[in-house]
DNA sequence: GTGAAAGCGCTAACAC
DNA sequence: GTGTTAGCGCTTTCAC
C-alpha cells in the first residue's frame, strides 16, 4: 500500500516537531498562526489523510458507534437506520452495522466477537428470541454506552426509544369498534417482546372498556412477516368462530392476512375489517388502501443515535426513555361501507 | 472507561512476554500447546478483548470495509446491503455504512473525510448526478481497493457488479410488443447514468428489432422516485399522441404510473400496459400485479462483497465484471385481456 | 508557543 | 519455543 503522508513527513519538511503538527492540525489554542497555516498548506499538499486507528489508539476513543439490527431489509428498519446515519453523520460519527438475521444465536456471537475497544457506543433492536440481555449489561459495565430502540430488553438501566404501542393499540382497536366490528381478532407479534406485549395489553384494554369479551384463541401469536400474517389469518378463518375483524401487530401481516381474505374471496372492509401498524408504504398502495397506525420510524433511529452520543459525550449520563406517539391512519380496509 | 484486559496483563500474571500472548492468541505456530492453553484460560478469566486500534496500527489493515449507497431504505439497496453483510460477516469483515442521499456533493464530501487509514476496501454504488470519480480513482491508487455495483463509473479500471440492464430492457420491452402493444413510451432513470443508458438501448434496440418507430417525445428522464414515474406519466398522457404501454426504469416509478392511470380512471392492462424493473415485493402486492424484470439483488450484494474481498487479499487481483442476468416475471400489468 | 519523551495495545523481525 | 526490541501514527504531559 501505497503510504499516506503523516505528521512526522510534515513535521520533517517544516522541521518542526509532531506535536505541534498535531496540534495544529487540530486547531489546539497554544500554537501560532504562521506555524499553523504553514502546516495546514503542507498537509493538503500532502494529501494528508489522519489514521483513525492511531487517533483512537492515543485517545481512548473511536469517532464509531455499532448498530445492531434484527434485519434492514424492510421499511420500518432501512429508515430507522436512514435516520441514525442522519444523525450521526451530522455529528461526525461513523456506523458499523451488524445485522442479526433475527437469530439470538447470532446476535451473541456478534457481541462477543465485538471490537468493543473500537467502538464508542451500541445502538441495539434486540431480536425476537434474544436473551442476551446480561451481555448487553457487561457491555455498558465496562465503559460502552448502549441505548436501545424498538425491541427494548425490560432489564437494562439505559436509555431507550419505543414509540407508544400500547395507545396506538388501543386507538386501532377503538377504531374498529366505533366502525361497527364486534369480533375482533388479533394476530401478534413473536411472544415474550416488550412491544408484543404492549399491542396485547392496548388490543385488551381497548376491549374491555367497551365490553367486549375477550377470546384467548382470538388472539394468535407468530412472527413479524407476511407469511405469518396469513397463516394466522388461516387459522383464524378456520377457527370456531370467525372474526369480522383483525387488528395486525404490523402491516406486513395486515397485507398477508389481506392476501387470505382475497385468496378466501371474502371482501376486506366489508365482511371483514384489517388494520395494521408501522405505516409501510405498502399499505397506501395494496387495494383496499390498508388502515394502519403510524410510528416516526426515521424520527426515532435519530433520537435513538442523539440520545446514544449524549451517553458518549457525557458520562453519566441519567438514561432517558423517549416515548414517540403512534398515530393512527384511517383507509379503506376499515370501512364496512 | 473501565480498562478492559490487554495482552500485557496476561503476559505479567504468567510471567511471559507479550509476544509470547500475542502469538498464542493468534494460533500461531511456534508456541507450546501448554502455554497457549495458559495463555487462553487467562483471558477468558480476564474477559480480554483485543483492541482492534492497536491491531490495525500495528499490521497495516483493519478488517472494515466501507460502503458507500445512495440510500438504503428501499427494497433494492436494503437488499443488496443485507447480501454485503452476509457475505462480510462470514469472512469476519466489518462494514462501515456511508448513506449520500444521492448528493454527489455529500458523496464528494464523505469520501474526502473518509478515514481510509482505516478502511480495507470500499463498495460503492455512485450517486445519481456523481461526477467525483477521480476521486475515487484517487484512492485505488493509493492503495485501497474499490468495488462498484449497479451504477457504476465508465471511466475507472477495477471490478464491478451490475445486472443486465439491456436484456432485461429489451426483453420488457419485446414483452409488450407480443401482447399487441404498439406505442411503447419509456419512463428513464437519471440522465447520463450507465445503467439508465443501458436500459434505454435495450427499449430502443426491441423497438428497432419489431420495425417500430422511435419517437423521442415518449422516452422522459427524471428520477428514480415514485412521484417521479408519476410526473412522467401525466407528461405522457397529456401529450400529442397517448401511448398504449410504458416500460419504466425501475417498479418504483411504474407503481407511480399505475397511480396517475389509476387517478386517471384508465384501465391498467387492457388500456395502457406497463412492465417495471427491480421486483420490488410491492410490484405483486399491488392491484392489478405488476409485470417486471428481476435483479437478483441479494447475489448481487454478496458478490460484490466477496470480488472486494479477494482484491483485498489479493493485491494485483485482476478486475472481474460481473453481469447478473435479469429476468422477465409476467404479472397482469401487461395483459390486455 | 514549541519540543522531547513516553505511551496507547499490538505485531514482527531478530536473537537465542 | 520464547524473549527483546523497535515501531505502527498519534496524543499528551512536562519542560523550557
Amino acid at each position: 500500500m501505497n503510504h499516506y503522508a503523516t505528521i512526522k513527513d510534515i513535521a520533517r519538511i517544516l522541521k518542526i516537531s509532531t506535536s505541534t503538527v498535531s496540534r495544529a492540525l487540530r486547531d489546539t489554542y497554544d500554537v501560532s498562526k504562521e506555524t499553523k497555516e504553514k502546516v495546514l498548506a503542507v498537509a493538503t499538499e500532502l494529501n494528508y489523510k489522519p489514521n483513525y486507528n492511531a487517533t483512537a489508539l492515543a485517545r481512548g476513543s473511536t469517532y464509531n458507534i455499532g448498530i445492531i439490527l434484527p434485519m434492514i431489509n424492510n421499511y420500518y428498519f432501512s429508515t430507522v437506520l436512514t435516520g441514525i446515519q442522519q444523525a450521526a453523520y451530522s455529528k461526525g460519527f461513523n456506523i458499523v452495522l451488524f445485522i442479526t438475521n433475527n437469530s439470538a444465536e447470532r446476535e451473541l456471537s456478534i457481541i462477543q466477537n465485538l471490537f468493543i475497544t473500537s467502538l464508542d457506543g451500541l445502538l441495539v433492536c434486540i431480536s425476537s428470541d434474544s436473551d442476551s440481555c446480561g451481555h448487553f449489561q457487561e457491555i455498558i459495565d465496562s465503559g460502552c454506552p448502549i441505548v436501545f430502540f424498538d425491541r427494548v430488553p425490560s432489564n437494562i438501566k439505559t436509555s431507550t426509544v419505543i414509540q407508544d404501542d400500547f395507545n396506538g393499540a388501543f386507538e386501532a382497536v377503538e377504531h374498529l369498534i366505533r366502525n361497527g366490528y364486534t369480533r375482533i381478532a388479533h394476530i401478534a407479534g413473536s411472544q415474550g417482546m416488550v412491544f408484543t406485549e404492549r399491542r396485547v395489553q392496548g388490543y385488551l384494554a381497548a376491549l374491555e372498556k367497551n365490553n367486549f369479551p375477550i377470546r384467548k384463541e382470538w388472539i394468535v401469536y407468530s412472527g413479524f412477516s407476511q407469511e405469518d400474517g396469513e397463516a394466522d389469518t388461516y387459522r383464524l378463518l378456520d377457527g370456531e368462530e370467525r372474526p369480522d375483524a383483525i387488528f395486525a401487530a404490523n402491516d406486513r401481516k395486515a397485507i398477508g392476512a389481506m392476501l387470505a381474505l382475497k385468496a378466501r374471496n371474502i371482501q376486506i372492509g366489508r365482511e371483514i375489517g384489517i388494520v395494521g401498524f408501522t405505516n409501510d408504504p405498502m399499505s397506501s398502495i395494496i387495494t383496499p388502501t390498508l388502515t394502519t397506525v403510524a410510528e416516526p420510524a426515521f424520527e426515532m433511529g435519530r433520537e435513538s443515535c442523539e440520545l446514544l452520543i449524549k451517553h458518549i459525550k457525557k458520562k453519566n449520563f441519567i438514561p432517558e426513555e423517549k416515548v414517540f406517539p403512534a398515530k393512527l391512519i384511517v383507509r379503506e380496509s376499515s370501512i364496512k361501507k
